[in-house]
RNA sequence: GCGCCCGUAGCUCAGUCGGAUAGAGCAUCAGCCUUCUAAGCUGAGGGUCGCUGGUUCGAUUCCAGCCGGGCGCACCA
């Protein structure tokens, strides 16, 4: 884990401090507590700040205050390190970096580039995210949308921090919804063939059931109506699943959304899987016979009862063949399985997990992440949807309105186990209340401000070129320090499994960015722009930043800074599946 | 009734190893474009961090109990 790298050498150096306060006697420190550093909130706090020393002093009997001067004073070339070190009332120790160490921040960025932010914390552990997941049996909708982005997110976040991911969506085609289908588009067959039918009582309603219903007509004519009603369902049901499925995967794929695999959950009833992975657990004596149903005894791990697999009646549950995928997963030799999820689905959890502790897996190897309901807002005002009436707003429908981009980063903008509001109008328009447009803005904006420096013949200089000395401006080691703390969120962000921590900090890192645009100058003027002095007059007011003249060595240092800003903003959009554009 | 999630500014929300005077966006009000993109910037107001106890040097954060909201408690998925 890495608190950044300048804090990485603090934390180091105050750890070394300790040490050699332990040899001297002057602190027992029977076990070496981890020196966490925290950004102080106010500056005259220092760049870094440091509670070891309030921690400690119970266990070292020692007020705080004393333990803080005892680390001060055992810190290797102080001087060197620090511009400033104090310690104030309890124990904190407030330290200020000197100035001249930032720059190292801007050299990773150039060295690391792409990479810059990216780690080997996953050790190369292998994941399988398994996200969307939603039935075939009808359009994307908004709650698909945020599972879909939070999944690309996540997948994302724990590539980039050394693991070794893969993606999958678990096709239920199998049981009662896919024969609602069939039973759906057949009745809305037969309607259209003039047939008065009477519509299947949980029937998919919507629209879409009667185009794929039409489509079925042109293809087959009413060779349908002359079947076996088993048969004519199948094949309806068979219809409409290709489909379904061909429009989930496009609506993903426009969504920029792909999938190394699809599984599909019939495909474990008729391999056997699913009586295979059963028999094992009968083995296991964890399947047991009850009132003419067989049942799980995931009691046996925490779950609050045990669940039904097999009905009374011989179909198998929907727990069935999750069980039965959940231990093709296992085998397939993953080491964390993360699954994204309705959090209507939370109730789940426990029986899942006993499934994985049933193949003998410690329970934290399958993760959870809860993706709350989507309240869809049209300029204030709620979007009813009722998916019984199939009357819903599509993910197609918001792509068309707000584009992809944006519908993902609003998707990403809050935890993702919270109810979401989602106000199409917002997201639609390009202003500032558009938190997606500010990050982007952040991006382009510096893309044409190198694009206007080259097209002046300013040289562009990459941190290792440039005279980064001359960055000694508060608001542009605030930049940088802000910069060194990419690497920390993005492992965060990944070890949580919360991707709403990188959009935040990308909306912060923005919000660094536009004022410093705004109040430092950063390209002399324009020749032409430029007003000619001899016709100010001597009482001309102080030229405001259009006209600051700029030293050329300043110029190269910040545009040398703006580049590394440009490469951490588009380093964190595209973790996230955002677009980072040139120019908006 | 039991379980999970959530109560932080008018609104939507950040705040995870417990830290200093609790943050951001929107909305409201007052300003800033002959200039490197105004899709931007500056400033102002706005709070008993649901309530009550407990743990301790210190609690929005941890614990317990209440109050309020959401979801789940199927031989549906």
């Amino acid at each position: 884990m890495t608190q950044g790298i300048i804090q990485d050498k603090v934390s180091a150096a105050l750890t070394g401090a300790l040490l050699s306060a332990r040899e001297k006697g002057l602190l027992n420190l029977e076990s070496l507590p981890p020196v966490h550093l925290e950004a102080p909130k106010r500056p005259e706090w220092g760049d870094v700040s440091c509670t070891v020393a309030m921690s400690l002093s119970a266990s070292e009997r020692k007020a705080p205050f004393e333990i803080a001067q005892i680390i001060l004073d055992h810190i290797e070339h102080r001087d060197s390190l620090f511009a400033r070190a104090e310690i104030v009332r309890p124990g904190f120790l407030n330290l200020t970096v000197q100035p001249g160490l930032w720059k190292e921040v801007l050299h990773q960025i150039e060295a690391q580039g792409e990479q810059y932010g990216h780690s080997q914390l996953g050790r190369g552990r292998r994941v399988l995210v398994e996200y969307v997941s939603a039935n075939p049996t009808g359009p994307l909708h908004v709650g698909h949308g945020r599972g879909a982005a939070v999944g690309q997110a996540l997948v994302g976040l724990l590539r980039a921090t050394g693991h070794d991911v893969a993606s999958e969506y678990y096709i239920n085609d199998a049981g009662r919804q896919m024969k609602l289908l069939g039973a759906s588009v057949l009745a809305r067959y037969r309607e259209s063939c003039g047939q008065t039918v009477s519509f299947p009582d949980d029937g998919y309603q919507g629209e879409y059931i009667r185009a794929v219903a039409e489509r079925v007509k042109a293809e087959r004519g009413a060779a349908l109506l002359s079947l076996p009603v088993e048969d004519a369902e199948r094949q309806s049901r068979e219809f409409a699943y290709r489909e379904l499925l061909a429009l989930i995967r496009q609506d993903l794929e426009r969504f920029g959304i792909s999938f190394e695999s699809w599984f599909s959950e019939a495909s474990l009833l008729s391999s056997g899987a699913v009586e295979q992975v059963l028999a094992e657990l009968k083995t296991k004596e964890l399947l047991f016979d009850q009132d003419g149903a067989q049942w799980f005894r995931s009691s046996a791990f925490g779950d609050e009862k045990d669940r039904v697999v097999r009905k009374q009646e011989g179909e198998y549950t929907y727990l069935a063949s999750d069980i039965a995928y959940h231990r093709d997963k296992l085998r397939r030799g993953f080491d964390l399985l993360v699954d994204v999820w309705g959090a209507d689905h939370h109730g789940y959890i426990p029986r899942m997990q006993a499934v994985v502790q049933a193949y003998g897996h410690p329970k934290e190897r399958l993760r959870v992440v809860l993706v709350q309901m989507v309240n869809l807002l049209r300029g204030g005002r709620k979007v009813e949807m009722s998916k019984r009436a199939g009357e819903f707003i599509t993910l197609r429908e918001v792509m068309d309105e707000v584009g992809a981009d944006a519908a993902k980063f609003f998707f990403l903008m809050r935890d993702s186990s919270t109810h979401l509001d989602f106000d199409l109008e917002l997201a639609k328009q390009q202003s500032q209340e558009n938190p997606v447009y500010y990050v982007q803005y952040a991006h382009a904006r510096i893309a044409s401000l190198l694009r206007v420096a080259a097209s002046r013949g300013i040289e562009c200089p990459r941190p290792s070129r440039a005279t980064l000395e001359l960055l000694e401006d508060p608001d542009e080691l605030a930049l940088i320090r802000k910069l060194s703390a990419f690497p920390v969120v993005m492992e965060a962000s990944a070890g949580e499994l919360e991707p709403h921590r990188m959009a935040y900090y990308l909306r912060e890192l923005a919000g660094m960015v536009h004022p410093f645009y705004n109040k430092h100058r950063i390209l002399p003027p324009a020749p032409d722009s430029e007003p000619s002095a001899a016709i100010l007059p001597d009482s001309a007011p102080t030229p405001n930043r259009g006209t600051d003249t700029i030293p050329p060595g300043l110029t190269g240092a910040r545009l040398a800074l703006m580049w590394a800003v440009q490469q951490v903003v588009r380093n964190g959009l595209n973790v996230l599946g955002v677009s980072a554009p040139e120019q908006m």
